[in-house]
DNA sequence: TATAGTAATAGGAATTATTACTGATAAGGA
DNA sequence: TCCTTATCAGTAATAATTCCTATTACTATA
């Protein structure tokens, strides 16, 4: 993978935030560096990084993909209110923690992706 | 909630199967029922059952929703080769009767829905 | 059995997120 | 420096979902 200009801005504005955003946020983040950027490049960008495990994806209800640049194993909160996702250490079912510190847990879903056992055949 | 033949016929189809549709699956399941009904009842009537707890959402990194009429909490695992979404009792950390299985899994996600502690004050 | 009020419908247009295409540019090795 | 080829910008296309409008069905009341 080349390190290009465009790659590397995406990059380490995902690392330098502790946030998460989708496509159109990482394009108005990275455009005020690099002006003439399009957005094809950052979805391109996007898509080699999580490829190449740079970053991750957060899959919400809502309908955009939100890319994350801390890639250490931890679960993912929304809010349904004002929507910010927050991380959470924890790994655990009960969740005991983060509703100790105010969060209210509506639902919780895990999904894992990988191959299954008939394709790995 | 009325529960309109619409309504009734996308309900019993999720329920009558354990496997795991987006709305234009659904959409050409019902049609065979319903020869009419179009694809924006559809997504409005899946809307509503989500709404009321009668079906849950699967996001996946596909850019599609997957509905699922077995509401009991369980995990999810998506085929990365053939896309089919398998669901499991299992909700524990390792996963480890899902590997003997045959399954690899590269990756895992936790996603929790809520209001945050800021929302909540 | 009319009638009004409410809520749901079909169908299609509009919107949003993402991907694909094309000719031009620049990264990285020889 | 030069060459190859991945990547780029810009734009068009696609896919998933939502919104809009006129119409229809249901419910309760008279």
């Amino acid at each position: 993978m080349r390190l290009t200009h465009q790659r590397e801005e995406i990059l380490s504005f995902l690392r330098s935030q502790r946030a998460h955003y989708n496509a159109v946020e990482i394009y108005d983040a990275v455009r005020e560096r690099i002006p003439n950027i399009s957005l094809g490049t950052v979805y391109r960008n996007l898509g080699k990084l999580v490829e190449d495990g740079e970053i991750i994806t957060v899959e919400t209800e809502n309908r955009s993909i939100y890319y994350d640049g801390y890639i250490t194993p931890h679960t993912h909160f929304v809010c349904k209110c004002c929507g910010t996702i927050y991380d959470f250490e924890e790994e655990a079912q009960s969740f005991g923690s983060i509703r100790n510190q105010g969060f209210a847990i509506d639902k919780h879903r895990t999904v894992l992706y990988g191959t299954c056992a008939e394709c790995n055949k």
